[in-house]
DNA sequence: CGGCATCCTCTTTGATACTG
DNA sequence: CAGTATCAAAGAGGATGCCG
């Protein structure tokens, strides 16, 4: 393990989760929860299995990530992060909104997984009505639908389906990023391909004031 | 340029940054204001030159730091963070309060510079009392002192020495981490052989409530 | 299938030396 | 001062094999 050997917390912190795809490990486990070995593969799309491997005894090691058999009938390894690696997650937050400036167009040959959408959306979407009738909006992008529930002034998402969801948003993630980013007003987004159909009051109460610019 | 080729806010931000070195010489960046290649060398130890090199080239590629040739009778090139790369900032705090739960006893052989108290101390620190008087207070550690100049409520630290600070801490740079992120008090960091001179009051002003457990 | 380990190639890094 | 040049070592990426 290589280290920077500096006695800076940033450095110190860097020597721990610095390497390559250490902290998309990391996110993963975030956004989904305990995960078997596939799970975190393919939600990490371009990962060396062996790096995989790797990277989760490196972790494991370092005290942020706990591997847990589960019994029979589940029969499978489940990697769940620590206290310490769930800490990690105003590391991402901070990542995540720096980041969102790169979130134009996908590049050429681009992955996508539908759970990606939870961290923009705690991020950007504040309840302006935390005392209102809890809500759901489900977006519809490539791969498996998501569902935002907000209740009691908290925000969520989670894969899957709501049984009658207040907005539906459906079209490209670029599409549905921009808007829940707020880099897209609602009509812009719509101009541009994204369907949205439901009660617009409800984008209204949790979306960010969009910026100056257009595109 | 190696991507995660992943449209994911968290993966984009680390295509750009997440490389080794890259998100030390932002602090140096953050931290320092313009320096000279030999000054972000002298507050990288251990980067080689050649990465130095490379790395602020990519920066520059990536508009996050620009490179100006000072005029004569300067004669020499500064490098500076851009906008973008200034709202890095909250990405090392960050980074910063997760790692230091490494701030222990440095490794050995780490290395240190007073400047790197800074990102702790604003992070750490704050004047319980705004309207108050401004003080400063003299860190000496290993190296050049530093002071952190507390004012109307903010807290900025820069290298050098204070005509008559307020208050005096002389100690090793792991004393003094320890009473600046608290989780030592000012007691006992005294008894581990931190040397504090001058009004006490000043510290019970800006210091953290110090966490449970002593070490 | 789930969870890796091995082998091989290619790229990145680190250390050192040298230059305008 | 501000880099470039060179080279060995480490790490990443990709394919495939193995084992319960």
């Amino acid at each position: 393990m290589r280290t920077y050997g500096q006695y800076c917390s940033v450095a110190k912190a860097l020597d721990v989760v610095g390497d390559r795809w250490t902290l998309l490990i990391v996110r993963e486990l975030l956004l989904q929860g305990p995960c078997r070995y596939t799970d975190l593969k393919s939600g990490l799309p371009g990962i060396a299995t062996n790096l995989l491997a790797d990277r989760l005894r490196e972790l494991e090691r370092a005290g942020l990530v706990r591997r847990e058999e589960a019994p029979p009938p589940i029969a499978t390894t489940l990697f769940q992060l620590t206290d310490a690696g769930n800490e990690l997650e105003p590391v991402l937050d901070a990542l995540c909104g720096w980041g969102v400036r790169y979130m134009t167009a996908p590049d050429e040959g681009d992955q996508f997984r539908s759970h990606w959408f939870s961290l923009p959306a705690s991020l950007f979407l504040h309840d302006r009505d935390p005392g209102g009738a809890p809500v759901t909006i489900e977006l519809q992008a490539a791969g498996r639908p998501a569902v935002i529930e907000v209740s009691g002034g908290s925000v969520r998402t989670r894969l899957g389906s709501a049984p009658a969801p207040d907005v539906v948003l459906r079209g490209t993630p670029q599409a549905i990023m921009a808007t829940l980013t707020g880099h897209l007003t609602v009509d812009q987004a719509a101009a541009r391909g994204l369907e949205i159909t439901g009660d617009p009051a409800v984008l209204a109460r949790l979306l960010p004031e969009p910026a100056a610019g257009p595109s």
